[in-house]
DNA sequence: AAGATTTGACCATT
DNA sequence: AATGGTCAAATCTT
């Protein structure tokens, strides 16, 4: 129509936030059909229309983590909604490279809280078939594998990509991001070294863990390279919750829910 | 000017 | 029918 444009006000759902977002959801976690990278990922083997595919034969992985844009890719917003069930909308991020390498890759960041450090849940699908080097991610995730791989076994990643080729990719969308946030509120990026010399960061949780919930955390401080689900799997603990807080000095951080998907 | 982002609308799935 | 996800055009920034 005429109308370039009609700038609608944007009016943010104030439903309260509650906390009941799909608490305990009995939604299958996904099932991948057949193995494959780290998703598990089959090919998309036929995309007549593009896009528009069954929400149910893609692979997933949900993850926790305060630096949504800073996981060592490169992503291009294509979408933003407004969840029901959400206080906070949701963004539709794309690979930059999926038109030059099609690489299916996508990912949806979605607030969960407005906390000071706000925790993303951020949704992996499909893997990476850009054959991008990958950049560092200095920030601390909770990986969950695809049932069938390991059982109920996670992953705890802390500074993931210790390539670090160093490509030079620095990420648009985080100075797009200031500029129009202009949040003022955030403080800069919190540079987690877990390295043996320095042990501090992940100890001293001011909140009780589960009373038998064996937290890798702990582990973790005992293992500075990357924490892998075999050492869960010494002790899977009986309640598939997992929260780590992080003490004053902002170090850590890290939620994971079972309920990923909902 | 090009690329990236934003917003609205359409469509697919549930 | 409702919600969520994606596409497309327009807009903005670099």
């Amino acid at each position: 129509m005429a109308s370039p444009r009609l700038k609608r006000e944007q009016s943010f759902d104030f439903e309260e936030a509650s906390a009941q977002e799909a608490v305990g959801s009995a939604s299958a976690s996904y099932s991948p059909p057949g193995g494959g990278g780290v998703f598990g990922i089959s090919p998309p083997e036929s995309s007549p229309r593009d896009g528009r595919k069954r929400r149910k034969d893609r692979p997933s992985l949900v993850k926790h983590t305060f630096t949504p844009h800073f996981d060592g890719h490169l992503w291009r917003k294509y979408g933003q909604k407004n969840i029901k069930d959400s206080a906070f909308p949701r963004l539709y991020y794309r690979c930059s490279y999926r038109e030059d390498r099609q690489c299916l890759a996508s990912k949806l960041v979605q607030q969960e809280n407005d906390d000071d450090p706000p925790l993303y849940r951020v949704t992996y699908t499909y893997e990476h078939t850009c054959n991008t080097t990958p950049v560092p991610t200095p920030d601390v995730v909770a990986e969950q594998p695809p049932p069938g791989a390991a059982g109920d076994a996670y992953l705890l990643r802390f500074g993931s990509s210790a390539g670090g080729g160093g490509g030079g990719a620095h990420q648009q969308q985080t100075e797009r991001e200031r500029q129009q946030q202009n949040t003022a509120r955030r403080r800069p990026f919190m540079m987690l070294s877990f390295d043996s010399s320095s042990s501090h960061q992940l100890h001293e949780q001011p909140h009780a863990f589960p009373p038998d919930g064996q937290l890798p955390a702990t582990a973790a401080a005992s293992s500075p390279s990357s924490f892998t689900a075999a050492e869960a799997l010494a002790a899977p603990p009986p309640a598939p919750l997992l929260t780590t807080t992080m003490n004053d000095g902002g170090d850590l951080f890290s939620t994971w829910t079972r309920s990923g998907i909902e």
